[in-house]
DNA sequence: ACATAAAAGAACAAATAAGAACAAAAACGA
DNA sequence: TCGTTTTTGTTCTTATTTGTTCTTTTATGT
């Protein structure tokens, strides 16, 4: 019985009864008092738990994260997949920097444990990976609460003053005639201030925005380094991507 | 019995019972618990399992959200009522910077509905004010996942370009002789950054903090406008305060 | 407000696990 | 087959976790 499987059982019992008690939690997992004294003062530290007499509460206050969850879309498992090609590109010691948008958002789940850098405008990413092992670093800048994330000025200003070594970005639309667009002028800018000092742009898009274009073109291709999507992409499709320069997974 | 065969056994171990220990599966296998060992730290490498003393787990079970509260400490009724003081002394209309810590976090309740903008390198208020009336901006940096804020270099660049009518910081201690101090230089260099373009600065400190220095003392009773406490603090400490040139709330 | 019982906290001790370094065994290629 | 490389086991040291004892703090009833 160790300090995870005790938290786990801490933390559901709590999510049950909206209260745990000391002893009684002591006696069920056959340890004593004090153990679950140090766990719960742990779990308090996290902001887990708000400690009481003889045990504890649950936080009454809203839980943000149900707030930035990632919205679950039609294209859920080809984003999976994607990040899973993505993130064999990333290794130890690293800067990247991440996108704010569903199709990036699931990387984080697979780099938490690494030791790397990770420069994002994502406040879901941010969340998602403070406290890991991952060092983040927050562009700063005016919160879009709808975007959930910083833009403007100061925050592409901000950007473009780190060089990373792989950004992972996504976008609305992608074509081979037009290169990368987008729904807002926002993300464009935000694109380009990371473009321009990435070592190399991986473009994450799944195969329902590949030759869709959006209002606002903002890129040509030739800006991608490598494009990432899925199996369902046409292969004839790829290839010509593959000789517009590009490397492509999928 | 190889690495691949253990490692199945483990990660199948592992999905149908969310745990594994190390003894248990060395007898199982037939290994010592050396070679075990060797095998977890390789699939937490991988960030297959996550380690725990004697054994891993899964690595959904480990990963816990960062609850962006502020704990509950000892002085919370305090703190409310130091910041429903400060809540005041903010108009519609006003830019104002929100320090990290939780003496005024409790702010982010009160101010919720104003239309404001609000500075801040605080990841609870961020959290808090992100979707609410307020517009919030955020100061970009590294990400100190302890503190739950920005700091560095690049934060306090970016505050200081930031000129704010209204600051309500929070300080570690303070004293009539010694001013301002803290714990952190972190905490010290943002409170410099942001006092020196901001119109005013409220001092959100509760009665324990008063007359206590702490190792790093950082700027002058002088540097604050407004020192906003509770009522447990000695009246003639206060006088004391406004000889000073202090306005005092309390 | 005071007394009392329960709980929390500090400090120390014991048990258990992890890690380092080196030796032995097995697998592999020439 | 021999030498090399990789994997596994042994021994010893270090670190972590847990439990015990005692003191201090907190809650609750009178």
């Amino acid at each position: 019985m160790n300090f995870q499987l005790r938290k786990q059982y801490i933390l559901q019992t709590l999510e049950q009864h909206g209260s745990v008690e000391v002893a009684a939690v002591a006696g069920h997992l056959r340890t004593t008092p004090i153990t679950i004294r140090r766990d719960l003062a742990l779990l308090a530290d996290q902001g887990l738990v708000v400690r009481t007499h003889g045990g504890a509460v649950r936080p009454n206050m809203a839980r943000h994260p149900i707030a930035f969850i990632t919205k679950a879309t039609a294209q859920g498992p080809q984003k999976e997949y994607i990040c899973q090609l993505a993130a064999r590109h990333i290794a130890e010691g690293d800067t990247i920097f991440i996108d704010c948008g569903s199709t990036t958002f699931p990387l984080c789940a697979l780099i938490r444990h690494l030791k790397i850098r990770v420069v994002t405008n994502s406040l879901p990413v941010l969340f998602e990976l403070a406290g890991s092992a991952v060092q983040v670093v927050m562009a700063g800048g005016e919160v879009d609460a709808k975007r959930r994330a910083t833009h403007g000025a100061v925050a592409t200003e901000h950007l473009r003053r780190y060089a990373v070594d792989k950004a992972f970005v996504g976008v609305d639309g992608v074509s081979l005639r037009r290169g990368l667009s987008a729904n807002s002028e926002k993300e464009a800018s935000i694109f380009l201030a990371v473009a321009a000092s990435a070592g190399h742009v991986y473009l994450l898009c799944d195969s329902s925005k590949l030759e869709r274009d959006q209002y606002f073109q903002f890129a040509p291709l030739s800006a991608v380094g490598t494009l990432v999507t899925d199996k369902q992409a046409p292969a004839e499709l790829l290839a010509q991507h593959r000789d517009a320069g590009l490397a492509v997974l999928s």
